[in-house]
DNA sequence: CGACTTCTTGAATTAGGTCAATCCCTGTGG
DNA sequence: CCACAGGGATTGACCTAATTCAAGAAGTCG
């Protein structure tokens, strides 16, 4: 969120600035005990910074990295946002995830060296790289950087069911609400309001990513401000109603109960 | 397949038995390297069935873990074959994945100690039961043990992209001819036939998986039947003409080229 | 100030979901 | 050996949620 949106949005929603504070500090980021791992070599933050070989900064827009490309460094996002997603060969895209400060990229592609996925900026984002290579050489004798890659690409999986669930067989409000509600808590853990953030993702992206089109998000995102569950601006959203979109993201479907029967044999 | 199934499924489909020869050999499981390891320790081959705990058999529809459960084994299939589902607290199931002899289950709670899914045997299915703790164990000395972990993590990662960019925004017709020819590929790579093959998943479950009604599996398989590029008898299957099928599953949607530049901006 | 995105809304269309009836296996018990 | 019960699978009819197409409004950027 640049400093100019922001002051627009606040003329809307005259809140305090969320998520304007800029980076995580190391310690509060999802990768730091790899990082500490790291740097239990040496002298602990000298080497922490020589093995984090560099912070990069990328613009809105700007590709990480690409599928199929060798997948020699991770990125943990320091601030800003980005999004992974994933093609088939016919260039359909489908977006896979959307990225906060303090979480990691690029793992998936450990074994293979080869990205799985491609990662793009979507807004002025910085990140630290590091080192596929020099983790490997040091989870060599550091088992406890292997387990933190295995706890890293399991979160992912967990993600991955998540959201698995979500475009299984939901109605285009309960993903909505859902994916509201997901970032909600996500902000929530990393400190930032759980009840105003900006989006960073144009509606086209969350129709890619909830697997609705562009469209219908405007029209539920009316919806749900008609209802005064919520205020939009753009990509700027506060959210005045959580228990009710709660409700809305778990209110089980009709034929919900049915299904328990219908998978529990078979 | 039981053996009856296949008699009467060859009087209409009279082709040669496929899948009826029962569990993988070791070193055909896609675990082995991970077995193989842990044999290192002592002489072979029986120090790896020592590790390896147990051959267990589950009959269809039998419960081999539940989500939230200590995960404390990982199981390899060695013959049949299992789904895996995950559940919304409302009740709702989505399969998120149908695994097949020589697959690993139940590696993703390696870090929470809880497994993340619940998976059912799909038909009498025989596993090899090991020992979390002790895998554990041997990876603080054997870096190539979290290795394998971490490639066969990935691998989920990656099946989990591709059911992503299948259910993001696909016709149902797309939905199925991928799923069969995804199928069609992993029997080939198990050394099964690619062409006639048993789903083991019922039609219910089939839809579940791809987020279509069982119903609209059922109209899809009879639509592709009336074609001629398939024939089905209950689970049985067998494609005709995978080129066909093929464009179907890769045919770019309407929308499809725009969203590439659509996405590669924002 | 234009040119370009992104977002929003309306209207028409449709793919797929839901409900319901029936068929077809398969396994069971007489 | 045959009848029957029960669970999948299938098909039809109807209907709704969401897509698509299209046009315009609201921002953003150079």
């Amino acid at each position: 969120m640049t400093e100019a949106t922001l002051k627009r949005a606040s003329v809307v929603v005259p809140l305090a600035p969320v998520r304007a504070c800029g980076a995580v500090a190391c310690r509060d980021c999802g990768v730091y005990r790899l990082c500490a791992a790291l740097g239990l070599e040496g002298d602990e933050l000298s080497l922490l910074e020589r093995v984090v070989k560099r912070k990069l900064i990328f613009k809105r827009g700007e590709l990480l990295f690409r599928a199929r490309e060798p997948a020699d460094y991770v990125y943990a996002i320091r601030s800003g946002s980005a999004k992974t997603c994933v093609r088939t060969e016919g260039g359909r895209v489908q977006i896979t995830g959307l990225h906060l400060p303090g979480e990691l990229l690029g793992l998936a592609g450990f074994d293979s060296r080869e990205y799985t996925c491609e990662a793009r900026a979507l807004e002025t984002t910085s990140v630290c790289q590091v080192s596929m290579h020099q983790l490997e050489e040091v989870a060599e004798r550091l088992p406890s950087i292997h387990r933190e890659m295995l706890r890293i690409m399991s979160g992912q999986i967990r993600h991955y069911e998540q959201l698995l669930l979500l475009l299984g067989k939901h109605n285009a409000e309960r993903r909505l609400a859902a994916f509201l509600l997901g970032l909600s808590q996500r902000f929530a853990l990393h400190h930032y309001s759980p009840t105003q953030f900006n989006l960073s993702m144009s509606r086209g992206d969350i129709g890619n990513y909830l697997g609705i089109a562009e469209e219908t998000v405007c029209r539920v995102f009316t919806r749900f401000q008609e209802e005064g569950w919520l205020t939009t601006r753009r990509r700027y959203v506060e959210l005045h109603d959580l228990e009710r979109l709660t409700a809305i993201a778990h209110d089980p479907g009709r034929r919900a109960a049915a299904a328990t029967a219908l998978t529990s044999v078979a």
